[in-house]
DNA sequence: TCTACCCATTGACAGTCGTCGATGGAACGG
DNA sequence: CCGTTCCATCGACGACTGTCAATGGGTAGA
């Protein structure tokens, strides 16, 4: 295994000399890699992001039918971003009689607090 | 048509003379809302979020072919990733002979920098 | 109990996204 | 001039996303 070994592909990184690339930084663990991806994801998209507006703004949790009420859409598409930025820990809900009620996750971990901070 | 118009749909928000809904924040500006959420869709992803990693602890523009050979993806996939971070805006990159060097976008607004700085 | 209301869930459908293989253009080295 | 290397683009395919209409489960009031 001479030469040839350098031509195989074992698995990852062969020697590559040449003349330009440079090692590059560690990457971030997978983990924390997916869950700052599921959060961005999760505000990518415009309706969510008026939703974190008036959820920001507001000084008490949100009755879904204000959103139903604030957006050109129907109950059902309100009622799945609500769920998509639920499980997404940015939000979270509880019920009070009929009503539902939304509100910014108050344990939002920090990175995710610093995210949402920007809608405000 | 008296009790009748109430009855139909008009096409947009009926009075809603009930007991919870309450007046909520005016909206965003849509295209300002439409930006934000491009910015973040593009960070929606995890390979993107490394190749932000990457790039936020370099001191120097980096090379195309270092990332070819820190992710096990195709070259393909990974121009395609450069490609949408830069159509939004995120970075920005020149071709030196033969490489091609990305770096992030020095004159990125304030909200995306502020974004992007959780990554580093 | 019956009715009205609020909201979540389901099923369906068009559109977008992430990935790959193949192709093509541009810049060097011999 | 020719072959090699690097990278962007194209075409295709499966998976996921945003939206709606229809349904169902709870809760309050008559």
């Amino acid at each position: 295994m001479t030469a040839a070994a350098a031509k195989s592909k074992p698995s990852l990184a062969p020697p590559r000399v040449k003349g330009c690339c440079n090692p590059v930084a560690p990457p971030l663990p997978d983990a924390y890699a997916d869950e700052l991806a599921a959060t961005y994801k999760a505000l990518g998209d415009a309706t969510r992001i008026q939703i974190l507006h008036i959820l920001a703004t507001a000084s008490d949790p949100v009755c879904v039918c204000d959103f139903t009420a604030a957006f050109d859409l129907g109950q059902p598409t309100i009622s799945h971003h609500l769920a998509t930025l639920r499980d997404a820990g940015i939000v979270t809900s509880f019920k009070r009689g009929i009503w539902a009620f939304y509100q910014l996750n108050p344990s939002l971990p920090d990175a995710a607090r610093a995210i949402v901070a920007e809608i405000g």
